[in-house]
DNA sequence: GAGGTATGTTTGACCGTTCAAACAGGCCGC
DNA sequence: GCGGCCTGTTTGAACGGTCAAACATACCTC
């Protein structure tokens, strides 16, 4: 591997300076276009690259944005996340950085800090009153969260981008009073993660709309996100007097499980009762008959995330709200609403 | 966000040079017991951190390893070995840079180190003959490979640490023995990734070993890695004149068709016919009624790979076979041979 | 033709660290 | 008491860029 060719070589290569090179890269608009060729062949034919950590070093900028690769459960939707989040970077010339921490242990975003080896951070999987967000925000470094940070009393300066699960439910709710539902169970998490109580919110109000039952009833929580519990919540649902005709779950892995039950008692996922899931995970297209479920715009919430990132110190605070698309499958087939996304 | 303390504020507060606090960091054998102290609590005090900008630059070397995020399938292991990765890396005080590249195209390669963002590499997926080990072997860049890639012709100089499947799927094949099966059939997939040949490979060698039928009837083989090719494959094999009482699958996505197809004809996995999967996916706990499968050791993977990469530039030529761990559940409740991993 | 402005290009200094070489002093042997 | 060696510590000089200001030209205006 021999040494790279530095900005001298390009510039004794060409007849021009250090610093007109340097301004071919940073400010093409001031170099005259003759000149500019010059350098470009020079470059092309030295194949020169400015060093990362020289610019690095003198602009005080790493290009670099932090991500802490969840530990434990790691949502199915992180690879497809991570990989819109390289492309949404690397179309303003950053990149990803990923690190590991313990739970609430923030000593590895300290360091990196410290080290200047990030310019910001990238966060996922907020919870409620999230501290990671407190923490951030309270020593003034960039970030930008997937995802609101459901502040446990007073608002919280916190930029975030998300996809509005109330609309996504409620859109699903509609859906399925056009295919004749008129009772319609929800099956939710038993603490409220705050995107659970979102979704919660979306399918009371659609109901409401449509004046159906909305009462408690027809809402029941599993412990955990497992099939298991979904099964077991799918029951409670369908011993009921009056069952639901429809189930619509927070999460694919729940709406399996509600698959399973059905399968269990000879009733047929969208032909007997109609089920829904969220995320649009690697399950809901591998399941016989194939599950309805809404899938998060991943792309957009990356390009998101990264735009509020880069713009020049101008607005810490953002707060972007994307509309999740619809994708029918059999177990629910209801007609999609051409899905439009909103900025 | 105030700028941060630099080496010569340490200096300054602790009485002593620049380079001494710099031989804190990097030659502490170097410096007396008491300044050594001093130093440190000065570091303490400012909470100094090196510039890693600066250090690159001086030292040439990004302490920063370059993952190319699959595009397309993105296998399902891919979050947990990527989590396991960034710790393995941060562990020698390296971090994990993730990029993406369109599919055979190594100009992002090219890029980052021209740039010297990265100093190494690291690649999974591997496939046969692959183009990225010949490229980036040709220009003696450093990296390290997760799977073999299996050469069209002649060996090809590879550092790789893979998963011995081969071995894995013998150990399965034994324990179906265990339990009585006489006759086990095969699924794999049409076109040979080495992964799958090697895992084939293994089925044979076992079946040879116990005397068993492993002729062509036994095996079959899907189109692609889908629930509904595993389902036709298991058709075929249930249709023969004298089926299996067992299957071996390749993937769980295979093998998950398979209790489909099993399901269809009123036959329960595990009971009437063994099933097992690969890759210990969440779909194999995911499952009714829990799918036997193997887990790839993830962590030892990770280690092993960045270990090969950090090690004082001497042996390039690393190859590492690592042993699978069988997870046995109600699929195909095989006695679990003590999982030992060999280094 | 002097002064102002716009356009391109160049020069010196510096970003924060580490390397290489110089330096100071204590201890040894002769 | 002088040269050699060992242990710590310090000083200058990079590493490869970019910023800020200086420097040329040319073009315009009065």
């Amino acid at each position: 591997m021999v040494s790279s060719p530095t900005v001298r070589d390009v510039a004794a290569r060409a007849g021009v300076s250090r610093q007109t090179v340097s301004n071919v890269f940073n400010a093409p608009d001031r170099v005259d276009p003759r000149t500019m060729a010059k350098v470009l062949t020079a470059v092309e034919a030295l194949g020169y690259r400015p060093n990362r950590s020289a610019r690095s070093l003198k602009t005080r900028s790493a290009e670099l944005i932090g991500y802490c690769v969840p530990s434990r459960p790691a949502g199915p939707l992180m690879d497809t996340f991570l990989h819109a989040l390289c492309n949404a970077a690397e179309a303003v010339n950053r990149h990803v950085l990923l690190f590991t921490a313990g739970d609430g242990d923030m000593s590895a975003y300290q360091n990196l800090v410290a080290q200047q080896a990030v310019d910001a951070f990238v966060l996922s999987d907020a919870v409620d009153d999230d501290p990671r967000h407190r923490w951030l925000t309270e020593r003034k470094i960039r970030y930008a969260s997937f995802g609101r940070t459901w502040p446990a009393h007073g608002e919280q300066p916190a930029p975030w981008v998300d996809v509005d699960g109330a609309a996504a439910i409620h859109d699903i709710v509609t859906g399925l009073v056009s295919l004749g539902h008129q009772r319609i169970g929800f099956l939710g998490w038993w603490h409220g993660i705050g995107a659970m109580q979102d979704r919660l919110r979306g399918w009371r109000a659609a109901c409401a709309e449509h004046r159906l039952p909305h009462g408690d009833p027809l809402v029941v929580r599993a412990i955990a996100d497992t099939m298991a519990d979904g099964r077991a919540a799918a029951r409670r649902l369908l011993n009921l007097a009056d069952p639901p005709t429809a189930m619509v779950a927070v999460s694919d892995v729940l709406a399996l499980g509600v698959c399973q039950e059905l399968a269990g008692r000879g009733l047929v996922p969208g032909k007997d009762v109609a089920v829904t899931g969220f995320d649009d995970t690697m399950l809901a297209s591998v399941v016989e008959p194939g599950l309805t479920s809404v899938r998060q715009p991943v792309e957009r919430i990356a390009e998101a995330l990264v735009r509020s990132l880069v713009g020049g110190d101008g607005h810490h605070d953002v707060r972007v709200l994307l509309r999740g698309e619809i994708v029918s499958r059999a177990s629910a087939p209801i007609p999609t609403p051409t899905a439009r996304s909103v900025t």
